[in-house]
RNA sequence: UCCUCGGUAGCUCAACUGGCAGAGCGCCCGGCUGUUAACCGGGUGGUUGCAGGUUCGAGUCCUGCCCGGGGAGCCA
């Protein structure tokens, strides 16, 4: 038998004859002339396949052929115009491993969300959605690349937690024996306690709130990287952050150009601007621009929704950094700007396109009094946090940092209008199956 | 939680002012040596989301419920 290759290493072996294994994603006859676009996971190739070059029962296999039928193609390696990608397989031989059932749902055109939602264990076998998820695993891996290149030990920070992080907002409850835990929000208070034994450390995994959002933007279960250093400031993550951002975009770039284009129709030029120094605004200016821009009437101290991030954000090629919000509108554990403790050392990231913020972060509350009247202004129970307020008590440093939404910054780079597209198994209010 | 749109064949949708429930795709049969979601001919396919009401007659009007899409708030 011919050498097993992977679709998408075709191309290296024209004149060649191989075998390729997968899946029968489309199939038109004309007469003696069939064409099978075949895909393994790696990509999609046409096979070409004559009746007078085939043996009998191969002809006869591909006669009634279902689409999704497993199948081993063997056939020489063509360039020709006139195959999609350029090339294809001049089919010579075909096994059926196992032929589908005849009533698979997905057709090669359009269908409504809701459909595919319920079949998301097959739609991902379409080109688009095996891409999209091809390029969630080179962004995980390039945000892990950068940071553990540059000094970020990555510790895993637990799941079930005993109280809120960031108060008693919309957290999933779940029984531990008989007590109430919660299903973590944020690894971040424990990073703030890493970082006093590693320096610089990340979490990366599953987070959960049980809000009841419906938007583009919005999963119950999603995916973040928290990194968090000791002795650095919120400029130090504004640098951070935008070197992290642009080699995760660069490295997209890099290895799923075509995809970008072909599968996405992602206009990449817009991508290719994104190289650091990303602008800063403070959140002062941020609010006369938005006077300026038709939100006549938004109020200094309001955090901003969904319009005001995208008016935001069509002032800039690039993501824009918003710095130094009101303190009403973050978290207990930010740190106050000197002389003006209305507003704190925070940061979001708002991408371009109108994707909007896909990191927030900031410099923590240095001092342990700071930290003690911050619990009680947000009515949070101290017997909870005594651990975190120790971390003030032995050798409290400056320290900063930040969470990245990984399904915002994959939907961004991949130009999608929903996050949902951007897991392999969404969870979302209304959805659980499959 | 609120606002908004929707639910008709496996899928995407149509059906005027209440009057015989349809098309395209899929699938099945036949034809075709360059298709790109092929094309041509024939065929298959319905508890109109559920329950009740008005009416000679309801996919269509009314009430309630269920399910889903989009958005807001909140957030990454």
């Amino acid at each position: 038998m011919a050498e097993w290759v992977p679709i998408a290493e075709v191309a290296q072996h024209e004149g060649e004859e191989v075998t390729v294994k997968g899946w029968l994603y489309h199939r038109t006859d004309k007469g003696k002339l069939k064409f099978l676009m075949i895909r393994d996971g790696t990509g999609l190739i046409q096979g070409v396949m004559f009746k007078k070059n085939v043996p009998e029962a191969a002809w006869e296999a591909a006669d009634h052929l279902t689409q999704e039928s497993s199948i081993i193609v063997t056939g020489r390696v063509r360039a020709d115009q006139r195959a999609p990608g350029g090339y294809e397989l001049d089919v010579s031989d075909l096994e059926v491993v196992h032929r589908a059932e005849l009533d698979y749902p997905i057709q090669p055109k359009e269908h409504g969300v809701g459909f595919l939602l319920q079949h998301r264990h097959l739609w991902i076998r379409s080109p688009r959605q095996a891409a999209i998820l091809r390029i969630r695993a080179t962004v995980k891996r390039a945000i892990c690349d950068w940071l553990d290149s540059h000094g970020f030990v990555n510790v895993d920070t637990p799941i079930l937690t005993p109280a809120a992080v960031e108060g008693t907002t919309t957290l999933f409850e779940v029984d531990y024996f008989g007590e109430p835990a919660y299903l973590t929000q944020s690894g971040q208070l424990y990073n703030e306690a890493t970082i006093f034994a590693l320096g610089k450390v990340y979490c990366f995994g599953p987070t959960f709130r049980a809000e009841k959002s419906k938007t583009r933007r919005h999963l119950t279960e999603f995916w973040m990287v928290e990194p968090e250093m000791a002795y650095a400031t919120l400029e130090d993550v504004m640098e951070v952050t935008e070197q992290m951002v642009s080699h995760v975009v660069r490295v997209v770039l890099e290895r799923h150009r075509h995809d970008l284009e072909a599968r996405l129709k992602r206009n990449v030029s817009r991508l290719e601007r994104v190289e650091p120094p990303f602008p800063r605004i403070s959140y002062d200016e941020a609010v006369a621009l938005l006077h300026r821009k038709g939100f006549e009437d938004f109020p200094w101290g309001e955090d901003f929704g969904a319009p005001h991030e995208t008016a935001i954000s069509e002032e800039f090629e690039k993501p824009v950094f918003v710095y130094h919000y009101p303190t009403q509108c973050k978290a207990f554990y930010m740190e106050e700007v000197p002389g003006r403790p209305e507003v704190c050392r925070s940061v979001d990231l708002l991408a371009p396109e109108g994707y909007g913020e896909i990191v927030g972060g900031g410099q923590r509350a240095f001092s342990l009094e700071l930290l003690e009247r911050r619990l009680e202004e947000h009515n949070l129970p101290r017997e909870a946090y005594e651990w975190y307020l120790d971390l003030r008590r032995y050798g409290s440093v400056p320290h900063a940092g930040f969470g990245l939404g990984l399904e915002r910054t994959i939907a961004w780079i991949c130009g999608l209008d929903h996050v949902r597209e951007t897991i392999a198994f969404p969870r979302m209010l209304e959805r659980m199956y499959p």
